[in-house]
DNA sequence: ATTAGCACTCTTCAAAGAAGAGTGCTAAAA
DNA sequence: TTTTAGCACTCTTCTTTGAAGAGTGCTAAT
């Protein structure tokens, strides 16, 4: 779609303006804040234009112009000017991830609550997948006749744990072999091609040389109260209903479904495409639930290698270019903390 | 406060017409519903005395009347029919918790939904502390010069584990040598004398005899999506909507507010006491943030001592009976199913 | 002690009107 | 041919008004 220098400016004032304000944007407001040198009247020209091409749209015959789906979806390819955070804000963001990191989970819930500072919108956080880590080995340790501890660790020096209740009593020689039979067939893989479900990290900070024993209660102090690293994670709730969006309480009834539903949100993460920023704005979603809704989601990576993705949703009056400056730093200090701390 | 069976009869119609309906109640509407064999205005002259005594009062001059937080307290103290839930409902809970349960942290979140199911109020709980737990020993895995598995056990049964980078390089003697002092030192004391916090359960299910190749690669699977057993686990966000009283956005945000900090709703449930149901009633909460809602709590015990609770949040305006019977009821079938499947 | 009757108060709802914003069209100007 | 001033028209929003309804408190009669 081909457009005028001009109606460029028109289109890119009535987002910037209605993104602004929540109201709909009428000619005499663009003529005024933007000099583009015309008079109202040809603005209105234009946007007559505009709306039959469908990019902006009318709520009533005399009210101003809002964008459309198609309207927000050009100017978030074209004429949206890249958002940069505040180096007082970048700043914050460097102070947290700079703090020595002992659980995958405070990260992760770090993570969230600076979002939900930076925006006012939903944010949300799939927890890192090890889906692509490579398996190295297992072990046993047994602890009664029908009762041991499996141990799991992949090559990237990430170990899990479980206790297993055997079955029937099984001699250390059994389990050897099982041991046996698995390191030798498995490593090498990828949890994915062994089996499909694959997640969690696990590591721990250092201590100093001769306290043991206190690194030991320690250790069993956070064990006691590790968290999950899969599934989703969630800040913002309370942000979004600062959009005059979510006055109707029924849209609040809809949002707070898709946060205690879960699947949409974890799907939206799911099928974030691993290069760049997703913006998927209205209906370009799927799924019902969100069509009136825009989202901006990317991934992130350990080691070069995508574990997750962070998400905005918000109304499709959202401030993509602040959203997208936002999404983008995060996934990046969050990949970079995540390889260098070693937590998966 | 001595009240004539007249009043009582009249601050329970009261109470009750107004439970049901979040409207205000009339001398009519009670002389209609409730055949007492008076007239509205002898039921308006007791409703003046009632007003006086502070167990009711009046929104605005020409309106109904809506109990006061101590008419509801006067309400369920003394006028209160216990509530139970119909035969449908409890076999509804009977079948979940009848269910096999591989992981602590899907029987809480089924709980939840249940509680969600059963009510329209906000469902918290907390997850199994295990403070009053007893030690019973720890190993030492070691995995490379610098880390080890830590294996934590109890004496009910619980084991967890976690990774420790060492500090230095250690020697199996020498973890040995700590294993020893833990072991001797602590044994057959609770983990909250040892340290403080105390979560975290692992269990595992049965399966058949020769399929451990096939179980190994399950634990493998669940290994890697377990979750925490510790925090604070919510639902029912979307059902306190249906409530007249958050039809108001600053209600509804207010809600949310407390849901997303959560040290309140945890506080809550921390003074829970441990007998029987605790009903907090409007400004009978200390926390401020709560003081126009009700709280219905009660704790769910492992093998006789209290590990956690559960609530339900909701408006002063809340069906206490059914509130009381849907949270006693809960609380112990989850104490016996816990129990029962040595989660913990 | 109870009740019928009634004046009074307060809320809620709908209708009506005024104000304001913004448009589209026409005809004139550039 | 493009732009613009002018103006009638439409639609929303806000305020006012008035009527209806619910419920009370008081008084006097039962």
């Amino acid at each position: 779609m081909k457009l005028s220098k001009r109606k460029q400016q028109i289109l890119e004032a009535i987002v910037e303006v209605h993104i602004a304000t929540a109201e709909p944007v009428g000619s005499r407001t663009i003529a005024r804040k933007y000099k583009l040198g015309v008079s109202p009247a040809t603005i209105r020209n234009e946007m007559a234009d505009l709306e039959e091409m469908g990019l902006i749209e009318q709520p009533h015959t005399s009210a101003g112009r809002i964008p459309s789906q198609q309207g927000y979806r050009y100017y978030v390819d074209q004429l949206m000017q890249k958002g940069s955070l505040t180096e007082k804000e970048e700043n914050l963001i460097k102070a947290v991830f700079a703090r020595q990191v002992r659980e995958l989970a405070t990260l992760i819930q770090d993570t969230i609550k600076l979002v939900t500072q930076l925006t006012d919108y939903l944010v949300f956080l799939s927890g890192p997948q090890l889906e692509n880590a490579t398996f190295h080995q297992i072990r046993f340790l047994q602890l009664a006749p029908q009762k041991a501890l499996l141990v799991v660790m992949a090559e990237s020096g990430w170990v899990e744990s479980k206790v297993v209740d055997l079955p029937v009593p099984v001699t250390p020689e059994e389990l050897e072999q099982i041991t046996q039979v698995f390191n030798s067939y498995f490593r090498g893989l990828t949890f994915s091609q062994i089996t499909r479900t694959m997640l969690r990290g696990v590591y721990d900070e250092l201590t100093r040389k001769r306290q043991l024993i206190d690194l030991t209660l320690e250790i069993i102090e956070t064990l006691l109260t590790k968290e999950s690293a899969e599934g989703l994670y969630l800040g913002g709730a309370r942000n979004i209903l600062k959009q005059p969006e979510y006055r109707d309480i029924r849209r609040v009834r809809e949002l707070l479904d898709l946060i205690e539903g879960e699947e949409v949100l974890k799907s939206l993460l799911m099928e974030t495409q691993p290069t760049g920023i997703n913006v998927r704005i209205g209906k370009e979603n799927k799924f019902q639930e969100v069509e009136d809704c825009s989202v901006v989601t990317a991934v992130y990576t350990f080691g070069g290698n995508v574990v997750g993705a962070v998400g905005l949703l918000g109304p499709m009056r959202m401030d993509y270019a602040r959203a997208i400056a936002v999404i983008e730093y995060i996934t990046h200090a969050l990949s970079e903390v995540l390889t260098r701390s070693r937590l998966l």
